[in-house]
RNA sequence: UGGGCUGUGGCCAAGCGGUAAGGCAUCGGGUUUUGAUCCCGUGCAUCCCAGGUUCGAAUCCUGGCAGCCCAG
């Protein structure tokens, strides 16, 4: 009766809203959809608690709401052996990774979409919102989701052409409230349940009691860029440059009444940077050095183009021009205006209006030529 | 063991006789599929100690104690 219904399209269902609806829609347009649940990290508490099983129950019963079947995989080695120890190695270097990047491009895009296409899938689908707009000449571009305020393509910049082909993006169509009416509207058992945030598949948690489950803590000084002693901190992975609370300090001789915020760190001394003021100079760079760019559509970019970039989720894109070393993947970015916390580990995702181009990680930033304390 | 200054909540810091501002930090919450940022809310401090003067003092006086500075 449909054309779509010999199109399989498996989605990834985590058990919440978004995930729900995604699945929704396109069983309404007469996909032959399959749910699927990820269960990629082991959260069992001491009290045998685990959230994993709570989110799975909350797929069983969306899927039997829509009419789907769905299933459970398992990719807690992969995920192991490809975001969490990537994760850990970044935080030992001090840099601050960003683990959800990792996670789309190596195990919900690669390992969860190989696996789809076993089942017999024409397409993974998730809740994600992006768009992907496929053009006459066959290209799949990977265009922001319509609600600005939502729009996810700053962790999908290191998704591939090949994989970009197979996704679809339900979401990115509508705006979240929306989301939340049609869940509504059809009753979903997911309908009311809070949006989770923090890392995906590990979750909400004390972030520096969690990495001090696996990373060694070696305490030290915070000083200031003059060499003044002002406070000590517990361990310099825990810190990210840009970052305000949790320092623990406040007050100075000089009368300033400002906040303090990280600005550097050294690893040989062990000693934590620290300034005052939001708009310290300190915290401003001009130029970033990055690596591991790598572009959603197979185009090929030239030595030297412009560009608008995002350093951070969530950030408003800036214009810069993009010096492009395509044998190594590296390049040195140029910013129109100084940009605020660039820091080491995270992505820089580069944008032509609403298309988002790809990426890479910040190494280093620099500010007249001169390096900054970052790491 | 001469002179000067200072001592208010974790840190800065108002207050100058009438019953303790504010900022930062902390804590809580909101926003957020990284970590941040950002936003909102949050302090029953008796004012270094002991006396005294006053109807009444953190604010005045006396004596201690502590720190800083300048002299020697």
């Amino acid at each position: 009766m449909n054309e779509n219904a010999n199109t399989r399209v498996v989605v990834g269902m985590s058990g919440g809203v978004d995930s729900s609806v995604t699945a929704l829609l396109l069983k309404e347009q007469g996909y032959d959809v399959v749910g699927i649940f990820m269960k990629n990290w082991d959260d069992t508490d001491d009290t045998g608690f685990c959230t994993a099983t709570e989110d799975y129950q909350d797929v069983a019963l969306v899927a039997d709401q829509i009419g789907i079947p769905y299933y459970s995989v398992n990719f807690e080695k992969e995920y192991w052996d490809k975001v969490f120890t990537y994760f850990l190695d970044e935080y030992k270097k001090g840099r601050t990774p960003n683990p959800d990047v990792m996670c789309n491009k190596e195990i919900k895009f690669k390992a969860f979409l190989e696996y789809a296409l076993e089942l017999g899938a024409d397409y993974v689908a998730t809740g994600h919102y992006a768009r992907v707009r496929r053009d006459q000449n066959g290209v799949t571009h990977l265009l922001r989701g319509i609600d600005s305020n939502k729009d996810q393509t700053y962790f999908l910049n290191q998704l591939s052409q090949a994989q970009l082909s197979k996704v679809m993006f339900p979401l990115g169509e509508i705006e979240k409230p929306e989301v939340r009416a049609i869940a509504e509207r059809a009753g979903l058992a997911t309908a009311k349940k809070k949006d989770s945030t923090g890392i995906c598949f590990i979750g909400e948690r004390d972030f520096t009691s969690f990495l001090k489950e696996y990373l060694p803590a070696q305490s030290g000084e915070m000083q200031t860029l003059e060499g003044e002693v002002v406070g000590t901190h517990t361990g310099l992975m825990y810190y990210t440059i840009g970052q305000r609370r949790g320092l623990g300090i406040g007050g100075s001789k000089n009368g300033s009444n400002d906040p303090w915020f990280v600005i550097g760190k050294d690893l040989t001394k062990n000693v934590l940077y620290v300034g005052q003021g939001y708009e310290n100079e300190h915290l401003y760079a001009d130029t970033l050095e990055g690596s591991d760019f790598f572009f959603t559509t197979d185009e090929e970019y030239p030595s030297e183009f412009r560009a608008m970039a995002q350093f951070r989720y969530r950030q408003e894109a800036v214009p810069v021009t993009v010096f492009y070393d395509a044998e190594n993947d590296t390049a040195r970015v140029e910013f129109d205006e100084p940009a605020r916390a660039i820091t080491p580990g995270q992505a820089i995702v580069f944008y032509d209006g609403d298309e988002c181009l790809g990426g890479g990680t910040i190494d280093a930033a620099y500010s007249d030529q001169k390096q900054l304390q970052y790491v």
